[in-house]
DNA sequence: ACTCTCTTTTGGTACTACCATTAAAAACCG
DNA sequence: CGGTTTTTAATGGTAGTACCAAAAGAGAGT
């Protein structure tokens, strides 16, 4: 007859969630410092007097909570991360993602958010920052102009360019959400960027609007950006009515 | 290092990890909906070749993000959740833990999403949810009169407001982003209502707000807001550099 | 029909053994 | 002595088995 007892100090419920929250109790309270090392697995197993599997998966829900970071062989183990702002806006991309979404409704968001952010920037970034956006801005137009250019990269050039704007307002709520918005919707601009037109049309808006912020003219950049949206709407609704779109003087090349 | 940009070459060797994904790749492509089980752990052991250690872990992950809940028992298993903005809530949550915010980024940027939403607002909401709005403010405000109100209570008045306000722009994007900011900052809020000036300001600057969406006037209502959040952070400044610790003699049962 | 018990399914825990990787120590050799 | 290679030990990752605990349904008994 084994010992079916259970004198575990962690026997509630679930043994693997009780220890997980110990740790991250730990780790929140700042008791560990962002780079220490955790016990073995195999010392953490003695330590809270249970299975290794238990210990196993309470790392390993810390390591979904990107709390946690495991390396293995020898000094390796788990190890306190650091926080970074991504690590928020992957859960709200996850979010974003199981939700089918109305075009329309993504570009409103990213305008308002474009232009509140944009104005946040011209009052606050540095010029150092500034000078960075604008060389970025640059680089990406100076890629269009190569006959082939590379689609994937295009679209990182785009985040990186949002994602540098939104640090601009030294708001780190900001920045938050555009990272999200950036990983959440990351597909949907590819397809996008599939369009010459919208490829041509966005690099040279991104320029003006980097001058604009570098002028310390927010006026100008604001109707820069909403030039843009209004053209990313129009071509929204041709792909979805191809029908004769031909709304005001606006020459467009249709031939997709 | 010049490079093309790389998605994760998928960190072979962590079979966990590979079946978590392609578990939430079907989740992700509606292959399975909401409410369905998976295959139990025993199942999906033989379905993948693998121990059933690695399949816990992997179930392990996906419950962490919320994608699945884990119930035990016969009829027992993992069932594929509902969508709920919760999730990115609790996560920033988490994130906020963290990383305190200094709470004049918050108000920034809650200051920026309301003037957005009012104006959005003002020109989709219908009647109806206008009205709705107006009677909430009201409500809100008529609690306040009572000489003993209830805290929680208010707070969840001021929640509510806020997400029907959101709605109120027939932007779902909104409405989330405003439901994950309520989640995530409620501890902070709670503070503030503490104090009685803040909370008969508010009451009345909602009710104000409110008037002016009804009567369609976006500047007077942006008025208010803008009104509202100055308050907000003097009394953020007041309180981090209390001046007296006086409590403004408003009268708190601090024996419940 | 109703209640109670039993059985089956299924997640949760424990334990063991072995593999793979990694860093550090030891051995080697010029 | 100095650099290189090999060995070793620490540690996460996987496999497999056994058993426990809860939950739902089937079945027996009234």
């Amino acid at each position: 007859m084994k010992s079916t007892i259970q004198f575990s100090p962690v026997t509630m419920g679930r043994a693997s969630e009780e220890v997980a929250l110990q740790i991250e109790a730990a780790i929140l309270d700042q008791k560990i410092a962002p780079g220490d090392r955790l016990p073995s697995e195999r010392e953490l197993q003695l330590h809270f007097n249970t299975s290794r599997g238990v210990i196993r998966e309470a790392l390993q829900a810390l390591k979904q909570k990107s709390l946690i970071e495991i390396k293995k062989g020898a000094k390796g183990g788990a190890y306190i991360k650091a926080v970074e702002v991504s690590t928020a806006g992957e859960s709200l991309a996850l979010f974003i993602k199981r939700q089918p979404l109305a075009p329309q409704h993504l570009i409103e968001f990213r305008e308002s958010l474009d232009r509140t952010i944009t104005v946040l920037a011209i009052s606050r970034a540095n010029e150092q920052e500034k000078h960075d956006l604008l060389a970025k801005a640059r680089i990406l137009e100076t890629m269009l102009e190569q006959s082939d250019p590379d689609m994937l990269l295009l679209g990182e050039l785009d985040r990186e360019l949002n994602i540098m704007l939104a640090k601009m307002t030294h708001n780190p709520i900001f920045e938050w959400i555009m990272q999200a918005l950036q990983l959440g919707f990351s597909s949907n601009d590819l397809t996008l960027y599939q369009g010459m037109d919208y490829r041509e049309k966005t690099a040279e808006n991104w320029k003006n609007t980097a001058e604009a912020i570098v002028g310390g003219e927010p006026l100008k950049a604001l109707s820069h950006i909403s030039y843009h949206y209004a053209m990313l709407l129009r071509l929204m609704e041709k792909a979805e009515h191809p029908v004769h779109p031909v709304q005001d003087g606006f020459a467009t090349n249709t031939d997709d």
